[in-house]
RNA sequence: GGGGCUGUGGUGCAGUCUGGUCUAACACGCUGGCCUGUCAAGCCAGAGAUCGCGGGUUCAAUUCCCGUCAGCCCCGCCA
């Protein structure tokens, strides 16, 4: 029997129609005499019955039915006796009548119920029969939006005279950035190759080539540690352009994620969205990709307390230090111990301590109270606008420790205190990044973005003068805290590449051997230009509401990198190896 | 490399702090029986756990200690 509708499909409609449905057995209701199945498919979920009078047979037989076994029913659509409609389901006014159940297969007792409430199973049970977890309806909706969103997407572009280009998944290891998956080479033992952490220079490639508007919906590969928003392949949607500028690739954005939302959930995102200075961001946010659903932003007090008695405060602000302060509201009463809690977690971030005040009805309590004049007092309750009842936090370190430290502090008390509107999508654009920041450890400068990425114009003298001060023309798009998507305008001169280059102190000899394709291709007529790379993960992750990418792939890692479905990565066999001429050291405790 | 939380029948959990009463509870699921309007069906009966693994302390360890493994969250890392 093959099915002629699905079950999202069946309504009044069809009332007295003969219909074929097939799928999964959610659950049974055997009453003795009349058996109740709810029938799943990939939509939806109706009610089968049997009954001993009208079908003999196929009552007989659905007295073995059990949980995922997989059938095809014929029967004849019905209303539901009055008083038996289920307004739970979509499919609750009608039940189908069996007249014919033929059993396509049998399942074993899955290990967990296919069911979206009830307990929530372990990740390494769902993952090690991701194919079960994946019949769940939640499991259903996040592969279908990202289907929705991935189409969008590709339809989008294409009207907008794109063209998606495949590179290739076996290439050269760049080793900037993140640490690359290798690849080992049979035609060539002892060399390899590595697998794309982004087609970053094959876009550009396709620029040089004269390829104008280039997207491809692509997997990159970062063999780093993962986290909840974090894996080891994910997918961007690559976008590039050629003689292009910053306004149009924020049109362009806006427009496709517009779309995006538009088709998949229906909403509306007003554009354009607005644009944020990077400093601002670090100010107020003390993050480069805000999270603008809830309040408390940093306030600079260092003026007020310039002067104060409290000589940590006033010494950080006399060594070009910050003090600044957020307020949580109605965490006046606060114990020790929870302060303490939040003292330990600023510390994680470089921060010495945590100073607090609490707003009381007629007075101020602090451990550090003593050291504070009424009128210093008086000034951060003004400038921080804190009520009675409310709990001011303040950080005193560089501007680098206050705006991570804060930063954090907000971002864990508006989660912890339910400050975040989770029904919310606020976007914005990051702009003027600086193009280099000084890593402390290798004592040299380092690409804030990656060394492609192009320079303000006006900046363009400071590069030998001042580099930290340099902006760079790229941009990041951020939602609800998550960066969406980041991009720039690319370097597009030979010579300039190379400069950059030389004052990341990427040698002459290396920079040849790592970029010198590139920079011969740059030679021949590279047209300016730039672009955008969106993370579809996060993406989908945000439009279903859900915390962990794991949950929008349908084969993900675990933390630890593995894969409890398949087993993999796996030991290979010795001949393997041989062949690829590589051999593998017994690891000694 | 580091910090935190978790690990007890198939699933989710109680018990662990304060060792003995644990012959390990409860719910769901499973097996069998009864049952013609349920939809978390109901009722009755039943099976199912060397308490993640290894070591230690103790007369005695699910419980305390050390180590280890796995999952999750985070720091570092992720141009």
């Amino acid at each position: 029997m093959k099915p002629t509708h699905q079950c999202n499909q069946i309504d009044l409609k069809l009332e007295n129609q003969e219909v074929i449905v097939a799928g999964w057995v959610q659950r049974r209701r055997d009453h003795g005499g009349l058996i109740f199945i709810d029938l799943r498919d990939s939509n939806d979920l109706v009610q089968v019955v049997f009954s001993p009078e009208t079908a003999q047979d196929a009552h007989k037989l659905a007295h073995e039915l059990r949980s995922e076994f997989v059938i095809a029913v014929q029967g004849k659509v019905s209303k539901r006796p009055e008083g038996t409609e289920n307004p739970n389901l979509t499919t609750g006014e009608i039940e189908i009548m069996a007249d014919e159940l033929e059993i396509i297969n049998r399942s074993e007792t899955p290990p967990f119920v296919i069911e979206d409430s009830g307990p929530q199973v372990s990740e390494d049970t769902k993952l090690k029969y991701r194919y079960l977890d994946l019949r769940r309806p939640s499991m259903q909706r996040n592969l279908r939006v990202r289907h929705k969103a991935t189409m969008a997407a590709r339809n989008y572009l294409d009207k907008q005279g794109f063209f998606e280009i495949e590179t290739p998944v076996l290439t050269k290891s760049t080793p900037e950035g993140a640490r690359d998956f290798l690849v080992p080479s049979r035609f060539n033992p002892g060399k390899f190759f590595a697998m794309p952490q982004s087609p970053q220079l094959f876009k550009q490639l396709l620029m040089i080539s004269g390829f104008g508007k280039y997207f491809q919906i692509v997997k990159c590969y970062r063999d780093e540690d993962l986290r909840a928003d974090r894996q080891f392949e994910f997918t961007q949607i690559d976008i590039e352009m050629s003689f292009t500028d910053e306004e149009e690739i924020f049109a362009l954005t806006e427009g496709l994620f517009a779309d995006i939302f538009q088709k998949c959930l229906g909403i509306t995102i007003p554009t354009p969205i607005k644009r944020m200075k990077y400093h601002e961001a670090m100010e107020r946010f003390g993050s480069d990709k805000p999270d603008e659903r809830f309040g408390m932003e940093l306030i600079n007090i260092s003026d007020i307390v310039a002067d104060c008695q409290f000589k940590v405060f006033s010494s950080i602000v006399a060594k070009d230090g910050q003090v600044k302060a957020i307020v949580a509201p109605k965490q006046a009463d606060l114990s020790r111990k929870q302060i303490d809690i939040l003292t330990d977690f600023v510390k994680d971030f470089g921060a010495k301590g945590l100073v607090s005040f609490k707003i009381l009805e007629d007075e101020v309590d602090s451990p550090v109270r003593k050291y504070f004049s009424d009128e210093v007092l008086k000034n951060i309750i003004e400038r921080t606008e804190a009520k009675v009842g409310d709990l001011i936090l303040i950080v005193a370190d560089k501007p680098k420790v206050v705006a991570e430290s804060l930063g954090r502090l907000r971002l864990k008390l508006g989660n912890d205190l339910g400050l975040i509107d989770e029904s919310q999508f606020k976007f914005s654009w990051i702009v003027d990044f600086p193009l280099f920041h000084y890593n402390e450890e290798e004592k040299r400068l380092d690409s804030e973005h990656h060394p492609f990425t192009g320079i303000h114009e006006k900046d363009m003298e400071l590069l030998d003068i001042d580099p930290l001060k340099v902006r760079s023309r790229s941009y990041d798009l951020v939602l609800n805290g998550s960066e969406l998507a980041s991009g720039s305008i690319r370097i597009h001169k030979q010579d300039l590449q190379e400069k950059i280059f030389r004052i990341l102190k990427i040698n002459k000899e290396e920079a040849q051997q790592k970029f010198g394709f590139f920079l011969e291709a740059l030679k021949f007529g590279a047209p300016p230009h730039g672009g955008i790379a969106p993370g579809l993960d996060r993406l989908v992750a945000i439009m279903c509401g859900i915390k962990s990418i794991r949950d929008v792939i349908a084969f993900p890692k675990t933390q630890s990198g593995t894969c409890p479905l398949t087993g993999a990565p796996s030991e290979v066999s010795e001949e393997q190896l041989k062949e690829l001429g590589l051999s593998v050291e017994e690891v000694l405790e």
